[in-house]
RNA sequence: GGCCCAGUAGCGCAGCUGGUUAGCGCGCCGCCCUGUCACGGCGGAGGUCGCGGGUUCGAGUCCCGUCUGGGUCGCCA
């Protein structure tokens, strides 16, 4: 046996007693004749005690076997610090398992901030930090009480391809050669959604999956090329037996992991409700902040900036005291998220004199009343946004979260989940026709289902996302499941019937063999433990996350290929027999 | 693809309007120390200032390019 107990399960009642530890020297502390050696394995740390002899040889992170006694520490040596605090370990034995070079980073948290490259180009030292390893334990809990929730409620854990072909997400697919059919190419999936789809038809009624899912798609701090999903499928339901799967995993994940109890059911807006109020369909809701339309208001201003489809506000509180370098700041802010600038307006704090160079512009009834009317009060700085109604919705928005972020209003302790429902089906795409806002098997709601093809610019989808402190952790929709409709909103998509055959000729014929109304939801699930553990990226919840360029800074992938892999995989080969009519694809959002 | 920030010893950082020997802390190596827990003391080693070019009498510092990392917009559920 190598060890008889984990390190940091001893305790004051096993004083006495004889054990035997294995883990790794956490820290040395060398006093001539007696040597402390903090034991660190995965359970914690002990205090180990050596006599001279017995120890000038380790360094840190040595690999190493103690065979002694517990005892209590001498009475003034408790360290209150550590659960092992009370007792100590005198060793008998000690024996190296296997040494360590010198590190080529420090691996306790009392030397300044290590940099991410550095951590992740040695993550396997990395993941010795207790509070690393702990995130990673987070996640395998958050995990096991998906599968739980899930598992009572009669759902089956199905695994779907990783070779596939292209699915319509609308981002570009990761190809993988395929040696046996040189020419033709296997995609990785970018979410099983029309597989749990088939499944639906097949009868399974739920299903859920923990899955892999890529997207050759520029990074982010909450965006990786390969993340993971919660993917979760029902049959005969609605939006709402859906969303009560999704809060009852939740809750369960929150009440657990994080002592929170999720006030049910969570509080639902419509998407419209989010664009005209909070500017996002993400909102942050940990801050009451809200837009301020305005557009009814300035009708017929002689301002011309304010001749605009949508002109809107929102307050930054005492924002009036930003001296002219800080408002000059906004402006570059705002120019460097496409806009043209950012107007505002300063209410002079004890006058109550509005100032700043749109005020020159405003007739004297407008100035008159623009406190009231945007909810501003002296002291507060008001900004406007005017422009299409998605542009200008879209930067306050952001203003309204930047506000938030340096007004401090935010609460950082807080838990704010919202639904946002209802989302458009569909949104203009740049060349003139539609994209999904969605994805192409959003069904419409029951108000548009017989008209959505005459209006497609309003036509709403039974859509739902769920969003956390302003993070989208997951979203979901009932799914089309009658075949005229799936065609029918292929062809707003500029699906021709030939194209939407090639492409999605196996789920149109599925949907002649009697599909079942059905509807799911999947979640994200590296944001999701993220934002449960308080990180700031979802590279911290990822044993072996990729950086900005797609590289692993531990294994150096990707790798060139050799000559004779390229030849084997048939890279270059062509397909045999007719080339390949050029793949339709449904066109990406805009 | 655009924009912003960073790159100086193994790690974290400082280095002023350009100035001659590039510093600090931790770590590392050696010696000392029997009650520490971020132990302590003494001594020591360790640098292509990311890379390439330019300006200059002189560049870590200024300019141009480039690479890497991070953030963000585009893009992406």
């Amino acid at each position: 046996m190598i060890r008889t107990h984990p390190a940091g399960s001893l305790r004051a009642a096993q004083a006495g007693d004889t054990v035997t530890l294995a883990g790794w020297v956490a820290r040395r502390r060398d006093h001539g004749g007696v040597i402390f050696v903090d034991l660190r394995d995965a359970s914690g740390v002990v205090q180990v005690v050596l006599r001279e002899s017995q120890a000038h040889a380790l360094r840190t992170e040595f690999c190493i076997q103690v065979r002694g006694t517990v005892g209590r520490r001498p009475v003034g040596n408790e360290n209150p610090e550590l659960p092992t605090g009370e007792i100590e370990v005198t060793a008998d034995a000690l024996d190296v398992l296997s040494e360590s070079a010198a590190l080529p980073f420090p691996l306790d948290g009392h030397a300044g901030t290590v940099g991410e490259e550095v951590r992740l180009r040695y993550r396997y030292l990395d993941l010795r930090r207790p509070e690393v390893a702990d995130r990673l334990r987070l996640r395998s809990a958050v995990s096991r009480i998906a599968r739980d929730v899930l598992a009572v409620r009669d759902f089956l854990e199905v695994e779907t391809p990783s070779l596939t072909r292209s699915t319509p997400e609308g981002a570009r697919d990761f190809l993988v050669p395929v040696r046996l059919q040189p020419g033709h190419w296997y995609a990785l999936p970018q979410s099983p959604q029309l597989f749990k789809q088939l499944l639906m038809v097949g009868g399974l009624e739920r299903y859920f999956q923990i899955v892999r899912c890529f997207r050759d798609e520029d990074f982010r701090a909450d965006r990786q090329p390969e993340f993971t999903q919660l993917d979760i499928e029902m049959s005969f339901v609605d939006s709402d037996d859906v969303i009560e799967v999704a809060e009852a995993v939740v809750a369960r994940i929150w009440r657990e992991l994080a002592g929170y109890e999720v006030p049910l059911p969570i509080q639902r807006m419509t998407y419209a409700d989010a664009m005209a109020r909070y500017g996002s369909d993400k909102p942050d809701l940990r801050f009451a902040a809200e837009l301020v339309d305005l557009t009814g208001y300035f009708a017929g201003t002689e301002f011309r900036v304010f001749h605009a489809e949508h002109v809107g506000a929102v307050v930054m509180p005492g924002g009036a005291a930003q001296p002219r370098k800080q408002l000059d700041a906004w402006q570059d802010w705002a120019r460097s998220r496409g806009a043209k600038g950012l107007a505002y307006v300063l209410i002079e704090a004890e006058t109550g004199e509005l100032r700043g160079p749109v005020a020159k512009n405003l007739s004297a009834e407008h100035l008159a009343g623009l406190p009231a009317a945007a909810g501003a009060g002296p002291g507060d700085a008001i900004f406007f946004a005017a422009g299409s109604r998605a542009d200008a919705l879209g930067l306050l928005g952001a203003v309204r979260l930047e506000i938030g972020r340096r007004c401090g209003l935010i609460e950082e302790s807080r838990w704010a989940f919202v639904w946002v429902m209802d989302a458009p089906m569909f949104e203009p795409a740049g060349t003139g026709g539609w994209t999904s806002v969605h994805h192409p098997f959003t069904a419409p709601t029951a108000e548009w289902t017989d008209r959505f093809a005459d209006d497609p610019a309003h036509a709403l989808a039974y859509a739902y996302d769920i969003v956390l402190n302003g993070s989208e952790i997951g979203g979901g929709s009932i799914r089309i499941h009658r075949r005229d409709m799936q065609r029918q909103v292929f062809s707003i998509l500029g699906l021709s019937p030939q194209e939407a055959q090639a492409q999605f000729g196996f789920l149109l014929e599925a949907f002649e063999y009697g599909p079942p109304p059905h509807g799911g939801i999947a979640f994200g699930w590296d944001r999701l433990c993220a934002l449960l553990a308080g990180a700031e990226s979802i590279r911290e919840v990822i044993a072996f996350p990729k950086t900005a360029s797609g590289a692993d800074p531990l294994t150096g992938a990707p790798t060139p290929i050799t000559a004779a892999q390229r030849k084997e995989a048939g890279v270059d080969a062509l397909a045999d027999g007719p080339p390949p009519p050029d793949p339709p694809t449904v066109q990406p959002p805009s």
